[in-house]
DNA sequence: TTGAAAGCGATACCAA
DNA sequence: TTGGTATCGCTTTCAA
């Protein structure tokens, strides 16, 4: 285990010219450093982590906070996880996973053992009890995702109300006046913020442009698909030509196999707007418009204010929105 | 914050008597330890996470390191990912995530810094590159999942060999001759090592009990549905009454419907038998017998090792395999 | 059964 | 531009 003590003895420095020399804190002669970094590359150096946050008073690790519930559709969340690690690894960060009934208690230990320097939080609920821990505790803590009461905190996320607005927008610019969303499970309008928030744009938006809404809620599972295909189909029989999705890819399919059944051609015969969408929308067997939400802006942006306020002691309570971002790919056409 | 001087100050003791009280590392007469605790508890104490790092050599923390693949079954991996966090948890330990590029690079860091007790792998690829990588540093590493070589490796899993045989057992014992296997994706037979453990068992078993084995690869999306379908009905139409299945949920429904489509029934008209699938079989529309794969069972044994080998000094090399399970639910008949 | 004190290996302050 | 060193909060040896 290489100490700093043989970084310094092989570059002929003190320990202290070695620590400022790596960390950068302060400026080090071009030829020493030099010296230095040859050095501590040669011999495999890596600070010791327990050192370095007994001394520093800084962990290199955010505590990430998952209450996986059973409804939590796991390719998308995996794709946060994954997301959040790497943008975290970037700026020198590693990621410690806080699960279920740690999500409280281990929020409070990790702050109390000082063992991160900052804490994520995912899969943020309407009335998620983490949010009063974050307000009690000193430790950082940054909620992708935005709970109903957001008071005090920091709140990162893809603006869904505007991604509601934009896809009634487009719809209703190409002549539509009666508008189907496929949304979520009913329970994720209950547990989850997004899906009322992207609602609540579309009807919003629909009621300034005069046209109309069916909210019709969707399964997550195969089985589900029946009901999807039964609710599109009606929807046609009504006349309707306009979708919005925002759904699993699952969801995007049955609603696309009902149009070939029918012979209906995307983009001609009738539209679809993919909304929010978190999976790769590339893949579904007829391209549609999307507005795509992309987990590594919101992580992304994330680590960059838990780093900012970290290194920076940078304040960045309040709501951060990403605008959202119109992929066309030719699905819309005119009522016909 | 709380220090353990303000606790042996508080119970009127030394910071060393706290210190062993709390750890239970030597004798300390009843009644100072319960002040010592009670002062601990009312105070809040937790020991600095970088102190006990640097002052023990003992961080309390585990590496996970999971390589994401594209082709990952992120609902199964979720399971692996979550079981593995709850059973550290319990014995004490956090998880730190190491994804990606991280998983070589990672694991030499970690190691390095002293920043984790031992390292646990999931997803283990045949010619996984961090069986070297184990072998290489002193960090304790777990698999979860067997490479190709695990020489001097500590390994834990399923024994999907025994799995295949039992299922092929079960259904040579009522009689069938002839049997489908519907087994994983392509790629998971060139990328992962489980299936084709488990396949191989099943055509080791079926010789010795001179059955005849069909094996079918399938696809893993729902698209990929008919695929399963198509092959389903050309064994029916072979006259085979006999399936293993050892895949995800989709392709379990999938074959289902093919039966209710030809008013064929499970454990009457045909037989099945699920073997080692991760998710919940019990949600399958037809009860099936199962051999299931429980990610709790195998992650806990993993931590169990890890703990152990740092806490006992126990060696854990070698491949721990945890027998197969028969759950009977009715849906083996005879040939008819 | 308990206490005193020597580290653990960094960081960052105070000097030079 | 660099060096010496106090310090972080705990674990553990050595003494009592």
């Amino acid at each position: 285990m290489t100490t700093i003590h043989e970084v310094a003895q092989a570059a002929g420095v003190s320990i202290s010219t070695v620590s400022y020399a790596l960390s950068g804190k302060r400026p080090i002669s071009e030829k020493t450093r030099r010296r230095i970094e040859e050095a501590a590359l040669t011999l495999g150096y890596q600070p010791d982590a327990g050192a370095r946050m007994l001394a520093g008073r800084r962990t290199h690790i955010f505590a990430l906070t998952e209450p996986l519930r059973a409804d939590t559709h796991a390719p998308t969340h995996m794709a946060f996880v994954l997301a959040t690690a790497v943008a975290a690894r970037r700026r020198g960060y590693d990621i410690l996973l806080l699960t279920d009934e740690q999500t409280s208690e281990g929020m409070n230990r990790v702050t109390a053992s000082n063992l991160v320097d900052a804490i994520l939080v995912l899969d943020v609920a309407p009335d998620d009890e983490r949010a009063a821990i974050a307000r009690s505790i000193r430790t950082p803590t940054i909620f992708i995702g935005i709970p109903d009461d957001a008071h005090g905190l920091t709140c990162v996320d893809l603006d869904f109300d505007a991604a509601g607005r934009i896809a009634v927008d487009r719809l209703a610019d190409a002549g539509h006046e009666r508008l189907t969303l496929l949304g979520q499970t009913e329970v994720a309008y209950r547990k989850s913020n997004f899906p009322r928030r992207l609602l609540h744009g579309v009807e919003d938006r629909a009621l300034e442009r005069g046209v109309s809404i069916d909210w019709v809620t969707t399964g997550a599972s195969a089985t589900d698909a029946v009901a999807v295909r039964e609710a599109a189909a009606s929807a046609l029989d009504h006349g309707h030509r306009a979708f919005i999705v925002h759904s699993v890819d699952d969801v995007h399919e049955a609603l696309l196999s009902v149009f070939a059944d029918r012979g209906l051609r995307v983009g001609r015969d009738v539209s679809v707007v993919s909304a929010a969408a978190s999976f790769d929308t590339s893949t579904l067997s007829v391209p549609v418009d999307t507005i795509p939400l992309i987990p590594q802006q919101s992580c992304e942006l994330a680590v960059e204010l838990a780093v900012r306020r970290l290194e920076d002691g940078e304040s960045t309570t309040g709501i951060h929105l990403l605008p959202p971002e119109y992929r066309s790919a030719g699905s819309i056409a005119p009522p016909g």
